[in-house]
DNA sequence: GCCGTTTTCGGCCCGACTGTTTTCAGTCG
């Protein structure tokens, strides 16, 4: 019998993960095999495309263009693929059959000490860990103490409580509180965010905020009393760690006036990026550290903010958001980085609901919040009718509709409202309105929003069929995935963006801090193809339209320009760009 | 185990904080 087996990025990563734990703690290998691993594991774990979907298409051969993934642990990866094992995890798993992976996210423990753990006390996994917290056999271990029992027993009282990482939406704006606090309270002389935040990552671990004083003691007890604060988990002059009580923590690090630039580029990362420019400054001889970059005289060059760092280094700026070692450092070598999408460049909204299907106000209440931050125009893009929950229309309800809209536009000035709908996708890749209906329009955008759990196959035909249909202009959040919600519906989409590319269809950049989608790695395979982008806010209510910043953050990570996004051109010229013949 | 405008061999980023140590290993980012 032939099993098909379902083998998630999920799982191999945590799989990989394991595999550098018992590498570590047996000690026989080198400790850059074990980063290798650790490396490889984090790519895997980060990555938008489904690794099976690139063996399937690409073969090791794909797999092994991916960051830290060779040889060797491609083709485990297409072992696991292949046959639902990865014998190397289960050779190693057989000797110390422990629970790395979860026991390592404790806070504090890591492989060593949950081998430690395993060979004193026999604890195998959270189980045999909460049990040995409670009858204090863990104090009694060299090395540990009763404050780590403690710890451990805090530890496992968070993970249970918490699920990690936290949608940006959620993190950025308690973060932009702290830090106007901070601000307001005189203490420090620059207060910024740094970390996944401030590259604007789909989701964050944790917040960190950088700033400059003269009086470190007195700001991190502002810090620590601030009442955003759950508790504190450490304190020292240079760095604070505290639990919020929206649930994850934040790091409060205090540098000097000269380390600033340094200090901002080290601390906004990512890891990765970092790592590829400490090597550049090696090589033009200086060494690069969170306090300076330092010449050969131990004296800091880099003064000011973080371009300081790069400039001295020979290099481009790089925005916070690209800098992800996916090709930036040699564009800024070069000195090609482009000028990145902002959201000044937006002038119209073309993906928002009214409460003529599913939104909660009216379409000139939306037209004038829009047009209070500054849109020059909005599309209205109300359900159709196989979506009854969100209230649908037929064909005969938006006759009414676009009358309405009519009336609209004739009561409000200095914002122009389109004529659009959300149109299904249906089973089949038709649309769900009369084409004459669809004529009325001044573009269309389609979405699917049912049947997601189409096979491949059936869902790349039924998509390709409706871009393929003329009447497409936008599509409406491609992949539908939902962020630690739901899975993206499976699709090829090479074909989807090569038979888009053909048909002149430009692909959505939804804003919702839950969907973001297209996410920053298929905006950038979508770019190759030479789509154009739409990035909407997908309102439902006046009061989402503050959301795009999301969005840009987005196309920003996928390193879209200006150029490429359609609703950055004014109302006539982006008319014209839909008209394609 | 990965990787390559000094290399297909010989490198592989760097420092803070903690607990339990009496000088440091482990963890974290």
């Amino acid at each position: 019998m032939k099993r098909n087996i379902a083998v998630d990025n999920k799982t191999i990563s945590e799989m990989l993960e394991e595999i550098a734990d018992i590498l570590e703690v047996e000690g026989e290998r080198s400790r850059f095999e074990v980063l290798a691993y650790r490396k490889a594991a984090d790519t895997i774990g980060n990555l938008q495309e489904r690794v099976e979907d690139i063996y399937r298409k690409s073969g090791t051969e794909g797999l092994m263009e991916l960051q830290g993934i060779g040889k060797g642990i491609a083709g485990s990866i297409a072992e696991s693929i292949d046959t639902g094992h990865m014998k190397k995890y289960d050779l190693l798993k057989k000797k110390f059959p422990v629970d790395f992976n979860a026991m390592t996210k404790v806070p504090g423990l890591g492989a060593k000490k949950v081998y430690k753990l395993y060979l004193e006390l026999g604890i195998r996994n959270m189980k045999n860990l909460k049990e040995a917290v409670v009858k204090h056999r863990i104090m009694k271990l060299e090395g540990f103490g009763e404050r780590s029992e403690g710890e451990i027993k805090k530890g496992i009282a968070l993970l249970e409580s918490s699920s990690g990482r936290m949608l940006l939406g959620n993190a950025l704006p308690e973060a932009d509180s702290i830090i106007k606090k901070i601000k307001e309270s005189g203490l420090a002389e620059k207060v910024e965010l740094a970390g996944s935040a401030r590259r604007m990552r789909e989701t964050v671990g944790d917040l960190d905020i950088l700033v400059t004083t003269n009086d470190s003691e007195k700001v991190m007890d502002f810090f620590t009393s601030m009442k955003e604060i759950g508790r504190v988990l450490l304190r020292g002059p240079t760095k604070t760690t505290v639990a919020l009580k929206i649930g994850i923590n934040c790091d409060l690090r205090v540098v000097s006036t000269s380390s600033f630039g340094a200090a901002l580029q080290y601390f906004v990362g990512s890891k990765d990026h970092n790592v590829r420019v400490r090597e550049i400054a090696i090589k033009k001889g200086y060494k690069l550290n969170e306090y300076g970059l330092f010449n050969k005289k131990n004296r800091n060059v880099a003064v000011g903010d973080d371009s300081e760092v790069y400039r001295k280094l020979g290099m481009q700026y790089m925005p916070p958001e690209i800098r992800e070692n996916k090709g930036e450092i040699e564009l800024s070598l070069k000195g090609k980085v482009p000028r990145l999408v902002e959201i000044a460049d937006i002038k119209g909204d073309l993906h928002v609901h009214t409460n003529h299907s599913d939104g909660s106000s009216s379409i000139s209440e939306m037209a004038e919040a829009a047009k209070s931050i500054g849109r020059e125009y909005i599309g209205i893009t109300d359900h159709t009718k196989s979506e009854p929950v969100a209230n649908g229309m037929d064909d005969k309800k938006f006759m009414k509709h676009f009358a309405d809209i009519d009336r609209a536009v004739k009561n409000i000035e200095g914002i122009s409202i389109l004529k659009s709908a959300e149109i299904d996708i249906l089973k089949d890749g038709s649309l769900d309105l009369k084409d004459s209906t669809l004529d009325m329009m001044d573009y269309r955008l389609a979405s699917v929003h049912t049947n997601l759990k189409m096979p491949r196959e059936e869902m790349t035909k039924r998509v390709v069929k409706a871009l393929s249909s003329g009447y497409v202009d936008i599509m409406g959040h491609p992949t539908d995935r939902i962020i630690g919600g739901r899975e993206p519906i499976n699709m090829d989409l090479d074909k989807v963006f090569q038979t888009a590319a053909d048909n002149g269809v430009v692909m959505e950049i939804d804003s919702f801090p839950g969907r973001l989608d297209l996410g920053d790695e298929n905006i950038i395979k979508a770019k190759g193809y030479g789509i154009k982008f739409s990035i909407d806010t997908d309102s439902h209510d006046a009061d989402h339209f503050k959301v795009l910043r999301y969005g840009i953050g987005t196309a920003r990570r996928g390193w879209l320009a200006k150029s490429e996004v359609i609703n950055a051109l004014q109302l006539e010229k982006l008319i014209k760009s839909f008209r394609k013949f």
